[in-house]
Formats: C-alpha cells, sequence, structure tokens
DNA sequence: AGGCAGGTTCTTA
DNA sequence: TAAGAACCTGCC
C-alpha cells in the first residue's frame, strides 16, 4: 500500500539514530523489524512511501509504530534559533527524525546490550540472539530470513551456551535475569506503562545490569515518555561543550527527548561539535 | 598490541 | 557518598 507523509519522516535518518537496530537499509528501501512483525517500506515520491503491509497492518500497527499522529515539525518550532543556535542546528540537521513506539521488552533488553558496545555490535549480537530462537518470521528483499525478537520465554529457555554464543560478554547474565524476572511475573512490563514516571524509573533501576542510562533509554523508547533524556558519552560531551549553563529542560517539556534525539544525532553525525 | 566502545556493578575508603 | 577497578567482545 502507499501513504503520504508530508513531513518529518526521513527513513535513513530514523535508521541512523540510534533508537532502534532492526530498521536497515535493503536494497532501494528500509526492512523494519519490530517484535514478530517486519515492513518493508520504500520512498517513492516527495512525500509518498509503499509499505508491503495491508492497510488493516497499517492502521493497527505501523502508523502507530512510526508515531504519524504526532506532529514533529511544530515540536521543532519550539526552538528559538536566535537563543539556542546549536539545538536549532540540530534539529534543522535531525529534521525527519521522529521516536518510534517500539516494544518495553524489545528495549529493555536491546538497551542492557548496549552498554559498552558500538551500534554495529550491538546490531551484531540482537540479531544472534534473535537467531538463536529462531523464529522464521519471512524473508527479507535480499533472501535472508527474519527471525522475531525472542519473548522472555523464548530467552529464560535458552541455554547458557546458546546465549554466550550472542556474543554478549558480561551482560549475558543480565539478559537471563531480565526474562526470568518476567515470566516469573516479578516485572510487570505492561503495567509499568500506567505507573507514574518516578516509579517506572525506580522499577527500572531495580533489574539488574540496568542504571540511569539504559533505564531513560527505555522510558523514551520503550515507553514512548518524551520527556526522558538519556545521557550517553556523547550527549555529555555536548552538554559540558555547548551548555556549559545547563540545558533548558523546561523550555522544552514535555518533549526533551526529541531534543536529545536531535542533540545525538548532529554531533555523532558532524564527529562532534 | 593496547585502547576503547551509547554503562553498570562491585569494592574500597 | 564517591571515586576507581573490573567486566566480555570485537574492531581499529
Amino acid at each position: 500500500m502507499k501513504i503520504e507523509i508530508f513531513d518529518d519522516f526521513d527513513l535513513k535518518k530514523i535508521a541512523d539514530s540510534g533508537q532502534c537496530f532492526r530498521f536497515n537499509e535493503c536494497g532501494d528501501g528500509y526492512e523494519v523489524v519490530s517484535s514478530a512483525k517486519h515492513l518493508f517500506i520504500k520512498k517513492t515520491g516527495e512525500f509518498e512511501y509503499e509499505l508491503d503491509c495491508s492497510s488493516d497492518d497499517y492502521e493497527d500497527f505501523w502508523k502507530n509504530y512510526f508515531d504519524l499522529d504526532l506532529n514533529y515539525k511544530d515540536i521543532r518550532g519550539r526552538i528559538d534559533k536566535d537563543k539556542d543556535n546549536y539545538l536549532y542546528c540540530a534539529a534543522e540537521y535531525g529534521k525527519g527524525i521522529r521516536i518510534l513506539r517500539q516494544d518495553p521488552w524489545e528495549m529493555l533488553i536491546s538497551f542492557i546490550i548496549s552498554q559498552r558496545k558500538n551500534i554495529p555490535a550491538i546490531k551484531a549480537s540482537i540479531e544472534k540472539l534473535c537467531a538463536a530462537v529462531s523464529k522464521d518470521i519471512g524473508t527479507d528483499r535480499e533472501g535472508n530470513t527474519i527471525y522475531a525478537f525472542p519473548t522472555p520465554e523464548e530467552i529464560a529457555g535458552l541455554s547458557d551456551e546458546q546465549l554466550a554464543s550472542c556474543s554478549l560478554g558480561y551482560r549475558d547474565k543480565y539478559v537471563r535475569q531480565a526474562a526470568l524476572d518476567v515470566v516469573s511475573g516479578a516485572v510487570k512490563l505492561d503495567e509499568w506503562g500506567n505507573a507514574s514516571d518516578e516509579e517506572l524509573m525506580n522499577g527500572l533501576l531495580g533489574l539488574f545490569g540496568v542504571g540511569t542510562k539504559v533505564a531513560n533509554c527505555e522510558i523514551l523508547f520503550g515507553y514512548h515518555r518524551l520527556d526522558a533524556f538519556p545521557k550517553d558519552v556523547w550527549i555529555n560531551r555536548v552538554l559540558e561543550l555547548k551548555y556549559p549553563n545547563g540545558f533548558n529542560f523546561e523550555k522544552y517539556a514535555p518533549y526533551n527527548g526529541i531534543m536529545q534525539q536531535y542533540l545525538f544525532y548532529y554531533s555523532r553525525s558532524n564527529g562532534l561539535i
């Protein structure tokens, strides 16, 4: 099916923004995998995109996944070119990025894995984890089998050897414990969706292997709470160098997480500053 | 060959 | 409470 999107939708920027790890260029479009669903999406005109899914699938899932009901253009419009020129430039450069509505479980495991890894290594580990369970959900445009992201039960059911084969390193025990916590019911990710920001943060920090950075990534990308502001090494450098007197979090609430994405993407793409 | 990559935990003072 | 070391693995 075809859809039209008139502003703030750039597949390449989203793929490179660091929020998703199974969103890759494939042939003349992008292959997107989320939980047990996948989509091939291709830009076919200035505002036109072709998706290889039914209109029901689009309405029920992908429209929401791409966060197409939020007006990012208006949010960018809050940035004052004169008062914060660096953020303005970052937002102009990153125009087209959206915060995807991804699955909390998949994001939790993905960001636990992300610690002290670069993006290619994170992607490789996640693909190995999916392949270890091998739940075949289709084929991409280059003929590769696509595997669903494993459920908590499936990860809990992997042997130590299988888990070790995913290049998780010392993070394997974090991944294992998170799966066991969800399977046992000690951690209820769905219910956390209704919790207050503070309760959600405290719950996440209680997980083995989850600190403030991973927790904030989970809150922003897994729960789509757009005010979360994960501070990684890049963002910390930006804050240090460009905002010695502090970033104006009050001004951009409740969308600081979107500003974080612009700053992150801009600083990384330019080898920083 | 040694250092480092989107951090967190554990230990020590 | 805060600083420092240790941690898996892969890649330059």
